[in-house]
RNA sequence: GGGUGUGUAGCUCAGGUGGUUAGAGCGCUACGUUGACAUCGUAGAGGUCACAAGUUCGAGUCUUGUCAUACCCACCA
């Protein structure tokens, strides 16, 4: 006997321990089937389950599961990613607790800390994953710097480096001030901040008590200026070009230049040009041929190029503005609103810096990327994705993949004692090709630098299934059917995944990508740990249980758009969860034997047959909605007949049968019962998959339930249980006018039915009885089309409500809205014949415009000889 | 500056190709412990679908514009 109240806690873990040891997640590996493969969104090995991997995962395994159902042969594949920086950070800080840093433990010392540190912390994401119901295969959990990736990661790199793709340059990266590392431009994000603007002037050389006044919101790095950049079409400034002021209290003579760069309407016109620190100078440097004067250090404070050695950027800035001042070069300071750039991870200023790095050479490997999406070789969902990815992909700049950190891919690359470059996949072939190349044997340093998280995640699709080995999985999974991940990390991971494995595999990662949105708080901000306004998704598993936090991600995924938290939404879904557990006790305390099916062509009872049919068009909406992506419509459907059909209408009709003595009838409609909770098990799986597990093992309806087939539905005779639908709406009018009428419960309840007449009491009674009465008339059948249910009305006598459906019933006036809807109609087919007899539109307008207006033309046609119809048989009723 | 969304009930949101009376959950009001379920049931109140113009027989839905709001990209000496 089922417990009265399901408590998801007594059984979530159970059930899944149960399917992980019996070796459920794996992929049937048959090959006769069709494969269906996601590859998950690798987790920061540091990270712990939020908001957004709930709604990530969950739609995934809505996925995996109904798919699995259907037959396919599937594979999720799991793992996480190292996540360097990320990594790096959790580790030396737990370090920096014990007092020690990572230079005192050395590189080697500090790597073999953090993959123990991995060993012991690394897991709770997959512990966490497997509290939502995730139903991976974990037997294949890959890691990014496993064995097999890395070797992936060296191989991808040694072919991209001899292709040319790869290469080492001295460029201006975005400096990470304290990690120490360079990071590629996504890394960094722009914040408004309150600055300053500074005026002050440069002397010009040889011309005592001439200047040029400069504006810079960064005076500190004067002393990395090369030249100062007027524009030629500046009528003012323009006579100073060609000339050559002094840098001040360092007295450095730099060109005053010509460029366009300079905007005469911005600043003063004039722009002091620093080519080591910033952007765009580095542009006009290399068009004039400056010489570029890095003047920081590794951690921004300012180098022995300064007077201010040792200083902070801020203090520098400071002692700079004194010293001019104490000049009399300072001319004014003006309050700037401007944007500055900061580091996602470690949230200092990120420096423009001068430095060796090594690049992808991205826009090349662009092209196949956007190629494949313009011909359709994957679709984006929704569609206006694509548009934000051509857009990036289209103006996409060298990739910065070198990172000065110790946790991370190193670089396959090796120096000679002369600094040629060796990249091959492993020192010794490193070394032999040294030999090869010197002729003799020769000692090589390998670059200490690794590689950004994102090169080897970007190869996740292919090397989590074997690549670069001969592999089953290779063969039978990729590409992988579809990714679903959340569209702010579209740059970050899709679009190097789509150039990697176009580069690498010639073919796309995978067939669609399904991008969803952010999960926010409930009044639609973003959550983050500094407003306080997050919400762990342990804790709602915990009170609700993940079937209801499941359904909830479910049922609020529509087209990709974010999600606001709304916790009584959660609490709904564990009611609705609480719903379908008393259900199937109901069946079991009314002796329904779930162990059988019954065969539904042999079902004779209106309400069964009603039920059926309504149970088979859900199934088909459902499995519709899912294969299009319609997250939230499939599981409406599965809520809204589970508990307003089955639980609110035909539990409460079958009432009055289970609770009778008509042993034929009762039989069948526990055989339908049966069948139909089984349904509602099946499809509602998917989404809420212990409970339903649950029920299906508690009530022994055979087998494991998420390895059963997904229902295939029946086809319906196109007006099976019309008649209960209209009973449905005879049973609500009645309840409704009861009510207005501050009727009692108990009132007794007469219903004149052509002659029959039924009395009842008690809500079950009252409709059950109502119902049998009803579904016995054999004309209701008929009654049952389009304008029958409004030809019913209630009326009330005595204290004693009455159903009528002749005599008092004001058939004139149902007659009269049928004869307006004519008129409409009428006037709608007018404006059809216009449009199709106007030959310019039939000439002009394109074929399928033409042709939807007669087919709407066609309707209206058989909308008009309905309603002509019922106007016929009403007239005989008036 | 360029781009992409959003604006529908008190709140949070649904409303694939225009089509009878615009829906859900929560909240609210009234009634109800009936032999699945009070994590429940029944009934009800509550909407000028941001605004304006247009297309159409017909617009929440399509077009244009306005306002509000969120986000993305770029730039800002």
């Amino acid at each position: 006997m089922l417990d009265k109240n399901y408590n998801p806690k007594d059984w979530e873990e159970k059930i899944y321990e149960n399917w992980e040891n019996t070796g459920c997640f794996a992929p049937s590996m048959d090959k006769s089937k069709e494969a269906f493969s996601i590859v998950i969104p690798p987790a920061n090995v540091t990270g712990v389950l939020h908001m957004g991997h709930a709604l990530d995962y969950t739609l995934q395994d809505i996925l995996i599961r109904y798919n699995r159902m259907l037959g396919k042969n599937v594979l999720w594949q799991v793992g996480t990613d190292h996540a360097g920086i990320a990594t790096q950070m959790v580790v030396e800080r737990n370090l920096a607790k014990q007092g020690i840093s990572r230079h005192d433990l050395g590189r080697e010392k500090f790597v073999e800390t953090v993959w123990k540190w991995r060993e012991e912390s690394g897991g709770t994401i997959c512990r966490q994953l497997r509290r939502l119901g995730a139903s991976c295969d974990w037997t294949r959990e890959r890691f990014t710097m496993d064995e097999g990736l890395s070797r992936a990661v060296r191989k991808i790199f040694v072919n991209m480096y001899k292709d040319g793709l790869i290469y080492k340059a001295k460029k201006l990266v975005n400096w990470d001030a304290k990690f120490m590392t360079a990071v590629s431009d996504l890394e960094v994000v722009q914040k408004e901040t309150n600055g300053k603007m500074y005026y002050y002037r440069y002397p010009i050389e040889g011309k005592d008590g001439e200047f040029v006044q400069i504006a810079t919101t960064r005076p500190e790095t004067m002393f990395g200026d090369t030249a100062v950049a007027i524009s030629k079409d500046n009528a003012k400034l323009a006579h100073l070009i060609g000339k050559n002021c002094i840098i001040p209290i360092i007295n450095r003579v730099i060109p005053i230049v010509a460029d366009e760069h300079a905007d005469p309407t911005k600043g003063t016109g004039a722009v002091k040009i620093t080519p080591a620190h910033d952007f765009n100078d580095f542009e006009v440097g290399k068009r004039h041929n400056l010489p570029m004067i890095n003047v920081l250090n590794a951690d921004a404070t300012l180098n022995e190029n300064t007077p201010f050695a040792g200083m902070t950027t801020m203090a520098a800035r400071e002692a700079t503005i004194a010293k001019l001042s104490e000049l009399g070069l300072m001319d004014k300071i003006e309050e700037h609103p401007m944007v500055v750039p900061y580091g996602d991870r470690s949230g200092v200023v990120i420096e423009p810096m001068l430095t060796d790095q090594w690049f992808v050479d991205a826009p090349k490997l662009a092209v196949e990327a956007i190629r494949a999406v313009e011909d359709g070789e994957v679709k984006f969902l929704p569609k206006n994705y694509e548009k934000i990815y051509f857009e990036w992909m289209r103006n996409i700049q060298p990739w910065c993949i070198s990172r000065q950190l110790w946790w991370g891919h190193q670089m396959p690359i090796w120096y000679g004692p002369d600094g040629h470059i060796f990249c091959e996949e492993n020192e010794e072939d490193a070394l032999s090709a040294a030999a090869e190349f010197y002729g003799h044997q020769e000692k090589l340093t390998r670059e200490t630098d690794v590689l950004d998280t994102w090169f080897s995640s970007g190869l996740w699709a292919f090397s989590t299934l074997g690549w670069p080995d001969k592999s089953e999985f290779l063969d039978m999974f990729y590409p992988t059917s579809v990714l679903v991940t959340g569209f702010d990390i579209i740059f970050f991971w899709v679009a190097r995944m789509m150039m990697m494995s176009m580069y690498m595999m010639k073919r796309v990662p995978f067939n669609t990508v399904y991008l969803h949105g952010l999960v926010r708080d409930e009044h639609g901000h973003k959550m983050s740990k500094s407003k306080g306004n997050t919400v762990n998704p342990l804790d709602m598993i915990d009170t609700y249980g993940a079937d209801a936090l499941r359904f909830f991600m479910a049922a609020m995924e529509t087209q990709g758009r974010d999600i606001n938290m709304n916790e009584a939404r959660i609490a709904g879904y564990r009611n609705f969860a609480t719903k379908l557990w008393n259900a199937a006790r109901y069946g079991e305390m009314n002796g329904v034997d779930f162990g059988h099916d019954i065969d539904v062509n042999t079902v004779e009872g209106k309400i069964n047959r009603w039920v059926i049919a309504k149970a088979e068009k859900t199934i088909s909406k459902v499995g519709r909605d899912l294969e299009s992506f319609r997250f939230a419509d499939a599981a409406n459907a599965v809520y809204q007949f589970a508990w307003g059909d089955f639980c609110d209408w035909y539990i409460e009709m079958s009432k009055p049968v289970l609770y009778g003595d008509d042993e034929k009838a009762k039989a069948e409609t526990r055989g339908v019962f049966a069948y139909v909770l089984r349904r509602i098990m099946l499809m509602g799986h998917p989404f809420m998959p212990f409970i339903t597990t649950q029920i299906w093992q508690s009530l022994q309806m055979g087998g494991e339930l998420m390895l059963q087939s997904w229902p295939t539905s029946r086809k319906s005779n196109g007006d099976e249980g019309k008649a209960v639908d209209w009973v449905i709406e005879v049973v609500s009018a009645i309840r409704s006018l009861r009510a207005e009428m501050n009727l009692p419960a108990g009132a007794k309840l007469k219903a004149y039915l052509s002659g029959c007449s039924k009395e009842a009491c008690g809500y079950a009674k009252e409709m059950g009885e109502v119902v049998c009465a009803l579904a016995k008339l054999e004309f209701l059948e008929q009654l049952a089309g389009e304008a029958a249910s409004s030809m019913v009305q209630v009326g009330l006598t005595d204290g004693v409500v009455l159903l009528e459906l002749k005599g008092v019933v004001d058939f004139a006036a149902e007659y009269e809205r049928l004869s307006k809807n004519l008129a409409q109609l009428d006037k709608n087919l007018q404006g059809y014949a216009e449009k199709l007899g106007n030959a310019a539109f039939v000439e002009r307008a394109p074929q399928k415009v033409v042709e939807e207006e007669k087919k709407r033309q066609e309707e209206a046609l058989a909308a008009r000889a309905k309603v002509e119809a019922a106007l016929a048989r009403l007239k005989n009723l008036v």
